[in-house]
Parts: C-alpha cells; sequence; structure tokens
DNA sequence: GGAGATAGTCTGTCTCACAGAACATATTCT
DNA sequence: AGAATATGTTCTGTGAGACAGACTATCTCC
C-alpha cells in the first residue's frame, strides 16, 4: 500500500478522537473534582499501596512538576494526604482519606454511566475486548525513556531498514 | 462493584497512556512535518475531496481557529493549497499539491513502522481488531454537540437513575 | 432587501506543560 | 568518615497552545 488509507482508518485519528471524546465526558462529570479527570486517576492509583508522588506522576504520565500542585488541590480539598515516608525521608506517601474515599467511589459510579454511554455502538463483548486490549497495551507499553528511541531507531534506520526488506 | 478498579483497568487511564505514547512516537516522527501530527492529519484528510478548512477543523477535533494558522503552515511549506470554493465564496477547499502527496505517503511509511512497535505487545489479529474496534467507535461518536449534553443528562439525573434502577 | 447564519481571520487572554535551578536526603565509592 | 553522585520535591520563569470574542465577507431564507 504506496497510498496512505483514510482519516477514518488512521489509527492516530481513532484513538485521538475517541480519547477527546472520552475526556469531554469525563471533564463535566469530574467537574466537582479538583484537578478533573487527572485528579481523579490520582486517587484510583493512591488506592492502591501509597505510592510516593514520583511513581504516581510516572504512572500517570504527567510531569512531576505537575503532580506537585495536582496533589496540592486534592490535599486542599482534603482527599488525600501527604505523609513523610519513614523509610525514605525525601519522599511522601499519599494516602487517601476517607473522604476521598467517598469522592473515588461516587464519582466512579458517575464515570462507568458516562463510559456506557461512550461505549454504546459497540456489542457488549466488543466493550470488553477493547477495553482489555487497550488496558494489555497501555502496560505494555515501552516505558517513557526508551519510547523515544524506538522512533529514533525508526527515523535513522529507515533506509537501511527499506534495503534490508526490498 | 462499590469499589473502584485498578488503575490499570481504568479505561480513561489506557486511552491516555496508549494515545500520549502514539503521539510522542509520532512527534519525533514527523517532526520534519509542519503541525506534526495534526499537519499529517490534515494532509490526510486532505487526500480524499476537497473539503473546506471548517470541515476539516470538525473533523480532526481542533478550534477553527487552530485550522487557519495550521494550515498557514503547511501552505508556506507548499504541500497544501487554498483555493476559492467556486460555489460558496466564504469557503477555501483545500488541496494537496504533489509535494503534499509525496510528503504524505513518505511520512505514512515512517508512521507505519512506528505503529508497529507500538501494536507490537499484541498478536497481529488482535491489533486489526483493536484498530477496527477504535474505528468503528470513533467514527460513531456522538459529535461534538451533544457529547456534553450526554454528560449534562448523567450528572443531572444520577439520583434519578439510581432511584428507577434499584 | 433585511435578518440571521456561516466561513475565515485576527486579537487578546488564560492555562498548562516543561525546563532549570534549588534544596534536602540517600546511596555508593574510596 | 568524606566525597561524589543520584533521587524526591518544590519553586520560578517561559513559551506554546487552546479558546472566547470581535470583525468581515458571504450565503440563505423570508
Amino acid at each position: 500500500m504506496t497510498t496512505p488509507e483514510r482519516v477514518e482508518s488512521d489509527l492516530g485519528w481513532a484513538l485521538g478522537q475517541v480519547t477527546r471524546t472520552h475526556i469531554k465526558h469525563s471533564e463535566h462529570v469530574l467537574a466537582g473534582l479538583p484537578g478533573g479527570p487527572r485528579g481523579y486517576l490520582v486517587l484510583t492509583a493512591a488506592r492502591e499501596g501509597t505510592p510516593t508522588q514520583l511513581a504516581l506522576a510516572r504512572k500517570l504520565g504527567v510531569d512531576r512538576t505537575v503532580m506537585t500542585y495536582l496533589l496540592d488541590e486534592l490535599v486542599a480539598a482534603g482527599l488525600v494526604e501527604r505523609r513523610p515516608d519513614p523509610a525514605d525521608r525525601r519522599a511522601r506517601q499519599i494516602h487517601l482519606t476517607p473522604a476521598g474515599w467517598g469522592q473515588l467511589c461516587e464519582y466512579a459510579r458517575r464515570l462507568a454511566e458516562v463510559e456506557e454511554h461512550l461505549l454504546a455502538p459497540l456489542a457488549p463483548a466488543e466493550q470488553d475486548q477493547l477495553r482489555e486490549l487497550l488496558a494489555r497495551l497501555a502496560t505494555a507499553v515501552p516505558a517513557e525513556g526508551n519510547a523515544c528511541q524506538v522512533a529514533e531507531d525508526i527515523k535513522a534506520g529507515l533506509e537501511i531498514t527499506e534495503i534490508t526488506r526490498g
């Protein structure tokens, strides 16, 4: 296929479209939550274990300087606590407060409704399949660091791969 | 399920993760193209028919004021042309130039390589499935307008739906 | 012909991500 | 122990980008 496909079959376009719609819907539903969709993800991630700020930032794919004021808001709202890590006094453990737990459950329910609407065009079995594939891909995705490396390699080695292929 | 799931099974998280990685890879590969990933999508969309600027903006999900300078760059690079629409003198038709065609094909090839890497964790059949599901969802996704309406409805009618359900 | 809608552009504003530095603490090496 | 290096967090500044609003030109419908 020397000629590119239609936009509708472009992976980047589809990803963007779906993600954008998901965020847009979420923002409305999560309007009351500090940090919006990202604040919600912080709560979700803080639910399991007591991650450090940096661990959270990495898992959620946000800059660590952003995580600072994102947590500031959540702390101010009384949804999470910063506790000093007894093992490493540089680090802070992020704990969910009871209030945070309550909000998390409440918003999780609303979000489930939104996603139900969003995925409605697909059959139930397909919805599960999409969720599963995305989850698997997201967890398997290369870490930040070598992600760029791969692209660099491709960019640099295009001619070579072309030759070895042809 | 009264308690929310782990982050790894959150649809929003997975979507964000995959989309972010895709964009990051694409940006490297499409660094030479004005507008980056979005410039690429403009070229792809301009390939079929001769859409107007507004049609492009809507299809790509960008603001119409953004489309203006996005096209400025592509025109300056000689990849597309703005031609007056003979039927509607307010509108401009976006035409791909021969150079634009060449660039599009070239970058489409590189992008295919990147996506190959990105989707590598999935089996080939699963890759096709994911593409298909995403494409179907993206094309079926409600238009900008009522997207927010749905969320509003859910937010406003939460209590009601709860009662009618229980 | 007039009222309202639509395509495109321009301007200003506001948010946000990110780089860089600063500081505290950990870890490793000699 | 002391020096060198790495890591976690915060703060500051800066630049890019999104978006609302106004404006012009044109179209459509009554």
